[in-house]
DNA sequence: CATGGTAAG
DNA sequence: CTTATCATG
């Protein structure tokens, strides 16, 4: 902060901490220590999944601190994404734009003013739950759709915003180092060619973005951000790598430092997803 | 029991221990401690109500030194009663007797031989479980329909077997003493004056069967066998007693002590109900 | 305020 | 294996 009665710079905002989690139910989450996991954590932009509760609950649990933007969907106690920002967003959207889509609680946008170089930017980050899908049912259909309208919503953002994020509960590994037992998963929902084949494509020259948890991580197995509560997939670290923070290439350069809470949730996991929490210096 | 080489005299029964209890689900109750209550009690007859679950978990739980008699209700995870013992029954009836509550899960019964005086003589044991009902709703209709089923079975049992005996959640409270705040409920199902009227003809003159916990326990509140789980129901006692055993007289004189299980069940609560245990001496 | 079944993950 | 909803108590 600058100190007081001298001007401030408009470069002054420093890093930027935006996390992502899929909380599986806010109200279990927080039974299970939600809050002191993000008490501990010092966020700016905190965007949510699988809310699954009535809005009037969300702002009770998350409390008066924060700017909530919160899509529920229609179907109650289902779905449900949300973005809680300590800035106040300039503009906001609700849904992706397809009409199909519009009270399926799976998308929102906010818009926020960052300071560049003394010029003011635009940067949109998005709170994303891709359907999960099940191979060979309707449930797929849809979540091919949805994956659809994302591709055609992705280069959008990329070029009506200066910095875009795209971060959230994908349901989707791109590669054999997002999933520990790949080989056992290919003809599953999460890991099948044509959905991996939309990420090479969000991903690659076609629409360019970036998968920051990966750069920042290098080409190691995982760090995965979900594991099945069945059996003892989480001690094993049998886990999945489904949840994204998808930047515009010149905001994943902006990424200094990205990091899955798994070790701080080890004692108590809220949900059956980790947060995953990037810095972003400005 | 006599001692090896000496016949053992046919009224050597002693002491035949019956307890009711509406488990308001076999599953949750053993998880909260149920089988830690029954092994301290060494009872003979056990009638359950509301056990909700398949016959087959049923068994699982009770385990192999019961013989198990178990009338489960057509919809899944509703009512269900049971009547497990130690003595083979030598005769078992899974409903009572009207098509309308064939499939209910509110009534079985099973007769055991007793020895007395010398002679075998019947006892026909009862686990029911009478609808909760709701002023003013079909269920209420139900409810009637059911006492009234009940109304013409009680004389019959009496009539043909040489002790009878009801027990199970009855869900009336019958006197003004058997509600902690009567004069709130006396508008709300299980304290309804036409309900109440039943239990003046199940006991009274007309039907002439015996409350044994309350000519035990004498004319006093109490004791409770059922508290709302909500609020603080339970610690102040805010009861109602709608668990009976209702014996013929020549049973009622045998009843020897009559206890509601509720300081053993403080600590380790396994149901919003509380077992009744009557002892019957032979 | 608890139960189990259900659809969904 | 967990979530929330639902009807029921």
């Amino acid at each position: 902060m600058a100190s007081a009665g001298e001007p401030s710079p408009a470069s002054a905002l420093g890093t930027l901490r935006i996390a992502t989690v899929n909380v599986n139910g806010i109200r279990a989450a927080y039974k299970r220590g939600m809050a002191e996991w993000l008490a501990g954590r010092d966020i700016d932009i905190l965007c949510l999944q699988e809310v699954r509760a009535p809005d009037k609950i969300v702002r009770e649990l998350l409390g008066d601190d924060w700017h909530i933007l919160h899509a529920e969907a229609e179907a109650k106690g289902r779905a449900g994404v949300a973005i809680a920002s300590r800035q106040e967003p300039v503009a906001v959207r609700e849904h992706i734009g397809e009409e199909y889509f519009a009270t399926s609680g799976r998308w929102v946008e906010a818009d926020f003013k960052v300071p560049v170089d003394g010029e003011e930017k635009l940067l949109t980050v998005v709170s994303a739950y891709v359907h999960s899908g099940e191979a060979g049912t309707p449930k797929q259909e849809d979540k091919y759709r949805f994956l659809d309208v994302m591709a055609a919503r992705l280069p959008v953002l990329a070029a009506t915003s200066d910095y875009a994020l795209i971060v959230g509960d994908l349901n989707v590994g791109h590669t054999t180092l997002d999933i520990k037992n790949w080989k056992g998963n290919v003809k599953r929902a999460g890991f099948l060619p044509e959905e991996r084949a939309y990420f090479d494509r969000f991903l690659g020259e076609e629409i360019g973005y970036v998968d920051v948890a990966r750069k920042l991580a290098g080409e190691v197995a995982g760090p995965y951000t979900w594991w099945s509560w069945r059996g003892q997939a989480f001690d094993n670290d049998a886990g999945w790598r489904i949840d994204y923070h998808m930047a515009t290439p010149g905001l994943a350069e902006r990424a200094v430092h990205a990091v899955v809470d798994r070790a701080a949730t080890y004692d108590a996991r809220f949900s059956d997803h980790a947060p995953v929490v990037v810095d972003y210096q400005f």
